[in-house]
DNA sequence: GTGAAAGCGCTAACAA
DNA sequence: TTGTTAGCGCTTTCAC
């Protein structure tokens, strides 16, 4: 009756056996040790150790302990955006034991549902979520069934779910503000076909500040949208730009990956960043300080807005939790891909 | 007693309840529908709207189905390489129904330790890693005690674990031969602290090419070895290059966002690439293709990666699953920033 | 300080 | 075709 210590994973009932206990004895070695024995307690240990014992995660939660598992359904996760988010989550969480079960839903909203609908099964702590369907209502639906939602990177509508957002009007401000002060006056805004939400509100701090500027928001704007999630920026959205009369003298890039894909285009065609045009980014990701020229974009606290979600999806845990919104604060980072407007040279 | 379909989840007992019916025959809609009369299962289904059913995902693992959940132990899940290899791994699963529980190392041996420790506990259907300790013992017992375990971009050494892996060796090689043909005679290898393995391999790989030119490696290569994982390259690693005698005029870097610094870092100092220098990377990440000057590389099927090691892992539940290892060809794609060494204009 | 026993929600073998 | 039943491994009273 000898246990090999590579034998498949045994249970406590076997643990009780082999240190001559009950099945209780073991638990309360695992739970309240304090209150056993030590010579007791010893015993078990040793023959947990003896007959590899492991936790069994499912049974403790079919019996009420709270799951140690987290969702994360995120836009694509090796989008570095996401990652970076998805990043913070599980920095948060993982010293609280926790794990992250992480998906992308590739702006598909069947796939956001799919996932959604495996995760409950899994009875996880909580799911944080990017969500692409703007249909809330399931989500505030899974949140009332017992599943803690929290948005992250989207604004909590008219359900009561917590959620972490950063302010994009003022990221577009800034960006705007920030051309305005090197005398462009005319600025074309390259925005995709993702996160309406987002790409509106940054429209609406640029036009507050060309309000501000005294301009006509709808002359001094180009507004080019175009689908570019697969990996290449469409050619024509430089074409656009270069061809627009007047030829704006400055773009907005929806993100960073986008002004990448920008600063080639333009390089590509004999205009000079930034003597030629100016070019901002968006997120301030790893490489954007690294291109050149390095590029000047609008910082966003990336990993904190995981941080900070997981954080919130924690305290849904306590009593005494109540729904909470929180907003970060984007930054200008200014670099060498804006100057001032050839025109005022 | 009516219930309301945004209440808490109810169990089979509630849908049988609703329905009139017994456990087993609401267990028998949901597994073999087909033996259930169609009326009876009618009503089931609809009871199980009515009371807002989910399956318990716990529940059924602890009564010996199959878990959905996989884990991912990887290095760092917001390094780009990593990322896509998750993705692979989450793609290949997503349509099996599983989900992915991934977890960063972040190149601590205890992490890695902790995470598949938890893994196990929660009784995931098999662990992908890229194991950062090189004592496989570990994963090699959790292998046996009934978690299937797969290595990714990892030798499985003497264990008899299935693994995926990339041909490092050819990948050298293939950078060195480039390079030699271009009348490169002395290239630095810049490399870091991680991955000894892949590193060392690379390595044999410049010196059989080499070799194999009627070279002296030891003097036609020189070592650069120094810790690279925070964001920033340190600068002496240019200065080391610059500063050897005879002067290297090319380098192969361990990876694409080395090169990327690398590329900086010349060209703050007024060295040109590819005239007076010539810069290999590795990896070819999506941004490789984009900086200017574009960069050559070598690619190595990354998702594929996880995709194969995640294949591996399903087949671990048939009954003939024998252990696999499959090996990846890497393949050298020639951009920009390579050229005729300087001494041969 | 320790043990006996009741279930958590589900599956599957067997009975009706 | 449907129902009954015995656990899966654990936590948690409550008795001893």
């Amino acid at each position: 009756m000898v246990e090999d210590s590579s034998a498949r994973r045994g249970g406590m009932r076997d643990v009780a056996r082999v240190a001559g206990v009950s099945i209780s004895t073991v638990a309360n070695v695992l739970s309240r040790p304090a209150i056993v024995a030590p010579e007791t307690r010893r015993r078990v240990q040793e023959a947990m150790a003896r007959v590899g014992y492991v936790r069994n995660g499912p049974a403790r939660v079919l019996r009420g302990v709270p799951s140690a598992i987290v969702g994360s359904v995120l836009l694509d996760l090796a989008n570095p955006f996401y990652a970076q988010v998805n990043r913070g989550i599980e920095d948060r969480l993982t010293d609280q034991g926790c794990l992250v079960l992480a998906g992308s839903t590739d702006l598909d909203a069947a796939k956001e549902r799919r996932l959604l609908g495996l995760l409950e099964e899994q009875a996880v702590r909580g799911v944080i979520v990017a969500p692409i369907d703007p249909d809330l209502t399931r989500l505030q639906e899974l949140s009332r069934r017992g599943t803690p939602v929290v948005l992250v990177d989207h604004p909590r509508g008219r359900t009561d779910l917590c959620c972490v957002t950063v302010d994009d009007v003022l990221g577009g401000r800034l960006a705007a503000e920030h051309l305005l002060a090197l005398g462009h006056r005319r600025i074309a805004y390259l925005s995709g076909s993702v996160n309406a939400v987002s790409v509106k509100q940054r429209r609406a701090g640029m036009f507050q500040a060309l309000a501000a500027a005294g301009l006509d928001s709808d002359k001094a704007l180009l507004d080019v949208r175009m689908p570019i999630e697969p990996p290449e920026l469409p050619p024509q959205a430089i074409e656009m730009i270069l061809n627009a009369s007047p030829r704006p003298t400055a773009v907005l890039c929806v993100n960073d990956t986008v002004a990448l894909d920008v600063l080639r285009g333009l390089e590509s065609v004999g205009v000079r960043v930034p003597a030629d045009m100016s070019v901002v980014g968006y997120d301030d990701l790893q490489f954007a300080a690294r291109l050149s020229p390095s590029l000047t974009t609008v910082a966003q606290p990336i990993y904190q807005l995981g941080y900070a979600a997981a954080d919130l999806l924690l305290d849904e845990a306590r009593s005494d939790h109540t729904h909470r919104e929180v907003l970060f604060q984007p930054s200008l980072v200014v670099r060498a891909s804006t100057a001032v407007a050839p025109a005022d040279r």
